[in-house]
This record gives structure tokens, C-alpha cells and sequence, in this order.
DNA sequence: GATGAATGAGTATTCATTCAT
DNA sequence: TATGAATGAATACTCATTCAT
């Protein structure tokens, strides 16, 4: 608990524009290590599996195929591990909710169906993301290192908000509806999906965006 | 090391209603010991808070004053706690549920909003139950203890569906939505609603139901 | 919690003859480890001085210098270190035993002298592990963990039983003597010696043997 | 360990002759409690079967249908309760034997069978105490408390072994062997027999015995 | 890059014992 | 006599992390 690592701060690697120095020193080979990346990947699916604190270390380790003390040359602490995994998915959606808002334009409709089509279709690539964001969210917020998560989750906030006035304004949304909690309430019932969602079930991701485009537009009511 | 440990099960006290054989003692008063009671309600705080992995008995002790070996004078594990709470938590709200269905007669669409009203309203008393149920779960599930759990969420399910499917037949809910997919959706937009909602804010339990059962009926749309 | 232990069973290591696939690593080099074997030597001492349940895992650390918590780093649990004693012990008695029944052919006063003698003869080089045998016994056969060496037990008593039964027939042993008795006596008068028999004293366990079978064979009279 | 036991010392009850006012004050009636001596009766059930170790002072208060605190009323502690167990059995088999040595004579070979007849036939009555000193005397030794024991060990030995010389000077024992070690010998054997002897089983404590001279006296040799 | 050994701080749990009621 | 609540010290075990080889 209040972890005194030397490591917290931003993390490092990701981090940059072009091509950032990978790691403390060495000045490894630009695009560096697949490795390292595949470790991600395995770490990614054990926290998914069973939550970032139940991971051990040595779970990863063993996945790989090599000791838990050998990990540590990979990455710097296991908090390292899991916010690469989390830096990785906000990057890739927040591009894509700002490519669906350029190309919304003015038509609110629009562009509400394309960021709940790209939240639902995140939930296939970036499944061991949205999973730890669900059930370790409320233990890793606590570190002032993930702080960063909640400044970009305000920036899509504002992005969601705005296009929902916007369609009030124009007439296409209801008006006695409050945008931020509506917006709220259409973000979590997305990533909630992650907990019973299957990839390969016959309903799959596109499918349930249309779904729920039908439930959230129109209700369930038969008019 | 070979734990002789009677407890795996059902909570001991709470025994009240029919054949609690309490041990080989008295037969004490059927309400549970307010202590014991007291500690369940610290304890669920501190689960909410910081999550079941991360609070420690001793955190939990620290918050009575006591030392942490004399929580086990009360209860046997961690995990009989959370059980307990749990268990208060399902056997509450499927008591409620249940009510709704017997009162909403034939009405499939007022039996769906008592449904969706009363979910809400466990919000601020179960608060705690709620959001370890949200953030531990996945955690949780894995311990075949909290095995009944599973079991009485699936007749809740069948609760909600068998009303969805109702409204359906009667023309009053739309043909072309999944009834399962549909309760999920409702279920899980409710409870997620425990991350942000504020016991004494401005937007209340009720506020947030009704808003919510105008988009689940309706939708965003303007008509 | 949930342990998710792999250890129960047989001990890992001392792997070296047949099928031990060590984990994911390297084959290593079929010794297992000095260190380690050095570690149950200690703990072995321990066991014996002070009993199974009276030593504790840190007694063991201290005696090896090193703290308790880096012991699981070599052994998984106290049981097991006890298990790696007790296993060691059994597979050389037992080997020693068959050899002994081999070689005695026919001859039964012969073999039964034999086994007495080998039996003093593990007094010294298996101290700790006679001695954690008749003090802890009780305690470790209630786990099911322990449960080989009463299989071990039967496959002894047989032998003995045998020869002894051999002996009757062929006239050398009395005819009014039951040989399941006898034997748990032999056995048990050989080992509780473990008890006041002390290395290096002028009476060694060749001494000891002598004197028992003499007594054993002919019996405390003068005839 | 090193118990700073305001109890440590002796026995406090059962010691002297008439009418030992039982416990600290209040003065009880002579012959006090049958309650007392039923929870000493069940602890050593307790302790025969799982070890003084093992043994915890709830396990005895379940068993005796009350609170572990509650047992604190009739014994200052754990240790006085096995005290009281071993003292009991230690002063009646010290008696018989002194006994058997009076009406023994000057017959060393009847003195013998006697005390072996003797020692065998405790194994039923004080079946507990014996097993308890089997299993936990290595652990008991170690406190102070206990180091009475050892003395009347000192004082059964005695009079074991100048039976034995007696017997040899008489010539009715042979001479090669150690008077000492004999005794131990015997001793042992007879006591080890806790192990598998059962109380109900055809073999009694009578068979034992008879089925033990004849082997002690005469070996298992046919002559 | 990896191993193997160790650290150090922590975790849930146990248990003999005390004591006010 | 007994209860019920608590103590305090210990116990086996876990785990992220370090580091010499």
C-alpha cells in the first residue's frame, strides 16, 4: 500500500510522440522487444481472468515459461504491466472516438450510433482491458500513478456529452433527459457487456451494438 | 494446515427463523448479537471502499477498536463477512422482486418498472452489497461458497425474462429484442449506476429510476 | 485462500530417476539441490528435538540463517519437508529390508536376525526421521497426505510375518507364539529404542542388536 | 514457552493424603468436584487421540458442553489439566509396583512377571495418560513443570533393575546381559503396545502379558 | 536475458488466557 | 459457575521485488 516505488509517475514507455528510448538506458533497438509485448499480452489475460490483485507475478512468470525475478527485467514493477495494458486501450479508443466525431459532422444521430458501434467493437480486441477496467478499477484508481485514467475518461465524457446537447439542440434527442447521466448510463451498460459477453458466441459484438442502438433509440415500448 | 473448520456453508447465526440449533449453548435470542451485526456493517464498508482483496482483517478490526484475531470470535474467515453480507443483500432484494411479480398481476409493463424501481431502491440501502457484488465478484465466484449466488441470480433472471417475454405477447414490448439480452442490459445498467450514484445527492434513487425507465421505455429519441 | 496449491502428493524434486518433468525449466541436473537437502537436514534435527507440530517454520529459517519466508522458496509447505524426511527414510528401510530377505534364502533365523539388524542399523543414520516416526506419528497420519506410509507399514509387517510364519514351520521358532504380535513387538522394541540411544556411546547400534537378539532368540532366562 | 505460569510447580490437587482443600480459597467440599475430575476424564480422551498439542482448550470445553473461558474455572491452565492426568497414573503405578515388590520376595523371576503383569495391566485403565506420555512426553519434558516425572522414573528403574541383578546373582537370569538396558528394553516394549492394543479386542491385557513372558523369559527359539 | 536464492513486509488465522458481567 | 468479548503473541504462508551469478 502506498507503494514508495521509485517507478510511479507516467509510464514510460508508450509514452512519447515518435520513437521514445524504450528503457532506462540501453537504447535498445527502436522498435525493441516482441517479447515484452507478449508478455503484456499474457499478464493481460490473467488479470482479465482473475483480477489484477489475485495475478501474482509469478502467475505471469509462469505463463511465460521463466521465473517470476526474470519478469523484472521486462518491466519495472507489476503496476508497470497493467497501466501499459490500460495506456494501450485508452490510446486506441480515444482515436477512435475523435475519428467518429469528425466524421459525425452535424448529425448527432450519427454519431451517438458510431461511438456506441466503436465502444461495443472495442470489446473483442480490447477485452482483458475493459475486463481489469471493470473489476480492478476501484483498487487501481487508488494509485495516484493511474490518475492520468481519469483525466482522459473526462475528455470522452466531454466528447459523449456534447453530442447528446447537440442533438437536443437539433431536435433529434428528447429534452427531459439529463445528457451527463444519460451518457453514463450508455457508457456502462457497454463495458458491463464484458462480463458476459463471449467472442465467439453467435451474438457478437456488432450484433449486440445493434441491439442496443434499437433499445436505446426507441425504447421498448412497441409504438 | 488441516483446517477443521465447520464453517464452509451458510452462515451459522441469522438462524432466527426455523431450526437454528445454535451449538450445544442456551438458545440464545435469535437476533444475531448487535455486535456481531455492527461488525458486518463496518466490514461492508471498508469492502466497498477499498475492495474485499485489499481490506484486511486487520483494517477491519482497527475500524472496531479490536485487535484482529478477536473478529474471530465472531466469525470464523474473511470470507464468512462477505458472506454474510451477500447473503442479506440476495435474500433482501429477491424477497422484494418476488412481491413486485405478485403484485404486478397481469401487467407486464408496471410489473418491469416496479422491477426496475425496486433495483434502484436497494441502491442506497444495500449500497455496500452492491458494489463489492460490482467490483469482487469475479473474484468471488471462485470459491465454490459463494456457489448460491449463481443459483439465485438465475431465478431472478427468470423473474425479469418471464415478464419481458409476457410483454411481448401481449404487444406491449417490441418483437425484435432479446428477452434475456434485454434483462442483462436493464440489470446491469442499474447496478453499474452503484459507481456514481450518491446516497445524499441531488439526483436521488428515485430521480435515477425514473429517468432511467423513461430511455429503457422510450428511448433517447424524440417522438 | 483458495490455495491453488500443486504440492499435495509426492515431493517434486528427487525427481532423478524416472519421469520427472521438473516444470517448465531447463531439465536441471537431477540432484536436487544441495541447499535443499541441506535444509531438511536441519529441519530434520529440529523435528526430532523438539517435535513436529513444536517446531516452527522460523526455528527452521534461523537454524539455516536465513528468513522464514525464503523456506517456501525451496519447499511449499512445512508438511512437505516432513513428507522429504519420512520418504527418504522409508525407501532406503524398505530397500534394505528386501535385500535382506533376498539374501537370508532359507533360512529364517538367519533373515530375522538380519532384519533386526539392519533395523538397529538405520538408528543412526535415520535419528531424526525414527524419532519424528515415533513421536509424531499420531499427529501426522491424520493427514491424508501421510497416508503412503501406512501402505509401507503393510508391506513390512509381511515380510516379517513371513519369515516368522517360515520359522514356525520349519521348526526353528515356537509354535505358541503369534506372529503379528511378535512382530509389533520386534518392531516396536527396535525402534522406541530411538529414545535413550545415543550415537556415540560405548553402545553402539551393532551392540544394541546383539543384546536384543540375544535376548530375542533365547529369551532373559538362564538355561 | 517458558511459561511464567503462577501455576508452575506442583500438582496442587489429588496431593495430599486426607482432605487437601482443592483449590485456591473458597474452601469446597472436601471432596469437591466430580465435575472437575469428568473434565479431566475428557481432556485426556482428547489428548490420547490428538496430542496435547493438538489438543485445544476449546476442543476440551465442547466436548465438555461449555465455554473454553469457562474451563479457566476448574484449572489454572492447559498444562495443570495433563498434570493432573500423568500425576494420577504415576502415583498408581508406583504403588503396584511396590506392591509386587513386597509380595515378590526374594523371588526375582516372580517379581519380574509380576511387574510386567502389572505394567500391562494399566494399558487399560489408564489408557489415556499412557498414550499421552507415549506421544507428548517428548514435548512435556521440556518444562519444568514436569521434571517430577523424571525422578519417579528414576525410582520404577530402580527397583526394575535390582530385580534383574537379583535375579542374575540367583541364577536365574543370565549373565551376559545389561541389567539397564534390559529393563529399558522391557519397559518399552511393554508400554509401546498403547499403540495397537485394543482395550475390547480378543487379545487383552492378560493375553499380552502371558504372550510377552513367554518370549521375554524364554525367547522365540524352539528348544 | 535468465536463474536461483533471498528479503521484508504483510496476510489470515489460531489459541491459551483474562476478566467484567 | 458460566458467558461473551477481548487480548497478545505466535503461526504458516504469500508475494513483489532485488541481485549476484
Amino acid at each position: 500500500m502506498t507503494t514508495t516505488n521509485a517507478d510511479s509517475g507516467r509510464p514510460r514507455t508508450r509514452s512519447s510522440g515518435g520513437g521514445g528510448t524504450r528503457r532506462r538506458g540501453k537504447g535498445s533497438p527502436a522498435l525493441a522487444s516482441e517479447r515484452r509485448e507478449h508478455l503484456v499480452k499474457l499478464a493481460a489475460e490473467l488479470f482479465a481472468e482473475k483480477g489484477f490483485q489475485a495475478t501474482t507475478v509469478r502467475n505471469i512468470a509462469e505463463e511465460a515459461g521463466i521465473l517470476s525475478g526474470s519478469l523484472y527485467h521486462h518491466f519495472d514493477s507489476k503496476e508497470s504491466i497493467v497501466d501499459e495494458i490500460l495506456t494501450g486501450f485508452f490510446e486506441d479508443i480515444m482515436a477512435s472516438y475523435r475519428r467518429v466525431i469528425e466524421e459525425g459532422g452535424d448529425d448527432p444521430r450519427a454519431t451517438i450510433a458510431g461511438l456506441v458501434r466503436t465502444a461495443f467493437g472495442t470489446l473483442e480486441p480490447h477485452r482483458a482491458a475493459i475486463t481489469v477496467m471493470q473489476n480492478d478499477w476501484n483498487y487501481l484508481r487508488g494509485m495516484e500513478r493511474f490518475a492520468y485514467l481519469t483525466k482522459s475518461e473526462d475528455e470522452v465524457e466531454k466528447m459523449w456529452v456534447d453530442t447528446l446537447k447537440a442533438g437536443q439542440e437539433q431536435g433529434v434527442f428528447r429534452l427531459d433527459l439529463d445528457p451527463k447521466l444519460t451518457y453514463r448510463m450508455i457508457r456502462d451498460t457497454v463495458w458491463v457487456a464484458i462480463r458476459w459477453f463471449k467472442p465467439g458466441g453467435k451474438l457478437n459484438a456488432e450484433g449486440l451494438a445493434e441491439h442496443y442502438l434499437k433499445v436505446m433509440f426507441d425504447g421498448i415500448n412497441l409504438h
